[in-house]
DNA sequence: CACAATTCTATTGTGCACAATGTGTTAGCT
DNA sequence: AGCTAACACATTGTGCACAATAGAATTGTG
């Protein structure tokens, strides 16, 4: 006899990644419509906040993002008038990424979305970062297969 | 002092599990390369191995997709030659979806594509079920906010 | 200094995801 | 039967992701 072992899908832990995932998404979706940006437009914003400006390239290493990506999501960031774009000056290969004041501001009317998906979890905060650790320790292993 | 505490995105278990989840997918990239197929796909087909049948209606209420996602996708997958799709004759609103004989022999070219991503975790196994039931867990309390 | 290799970004093409909408079908109600 | 609501699927439009490619700028080397 064959083996033909094959887990269905919502018993992979892959699947529960892939699915919980998307179910996040979704609820950001929800929290920050009313701002008008998606999810991953949220994450540059984030960046942009800590640091004030930054590049495609530094902001692709952080996000694991490409410039396929990154490319056309911050120029809709950009006619949205979140953030601007320009050429550096000193090697005109980078992209300076920066934010605008209505970019910055947007800052104070987006606040404790994080905190408001973390809570709805129903875990703890040190439970979270117990489960954060171990997803990011099995994501950085899963990757060295590149 | 306004709070101004916003986590950058590597600390935040969102992004974890949204990065994470793109680790694995681009991992299945690798694996399912060979059978020409994608991780989505390949999930429609883990099913099809299961039950040998099923509606779009079904698929869709496992993987959490919906006919926007599934209906090109299947159509994808119908001119590889992996499935069929016919309408009931019992109901017609509802599209049964079938495997191929090709279809159906790519199961024994699949295997143990899973076991290959869950053993370059590094985690045991009771690791993993623990951690995926936790996620799992987690997933269905973000969901309920929906 | 030439010039090859590398770096950084943008573009193209394919395939998800998902909201919104449309179409045909069935079921429920009177 | 007639009519309304619910259902199943498809289509359209937008926005990621990512491989592959291209193009311009910089760096490293002889």
């Amino acid at each position: 006899m064959i083996n033909t072992t094959m887990h269905p899908p919502e018993e992979q832990i892959c699947f529960a990644l892939y699915s919980a995932s998307r179910s996040i998404t979704g609820r950001y979706r929800s929290l920050l419509a009313p701002l008008g940006v998606t999810y991953p437009q949220y994450l540059v914003l984030l960046i942009l906040w800590e640091t004030g400006g930054s590049t495609v390239r530094r902001l692709g290493d952080r996000l694991e993002l490409d410039s396929g990506t990154l490319s056309p999501l911050l120029k809709r960031l950009q006619s949205l008038g979140l953030i601007t774009r320009t050429r550096s000056a000193l090697d005109e290969r980078v992209v300076e990424v920066s934010l605008t004041a209505t970019g910055s501001q947007l800052r104070s009317e987006a606040p404790h979305i994080a905190e408001q998906i973390c809570a709805s979890t129903g875990f703890a905060l040190d439970e979270l970062a117990e489960l954060q650790s171990q997803i990011v320790t099995l994501a950085a292993r899963v990757r060295e297969f590149a």
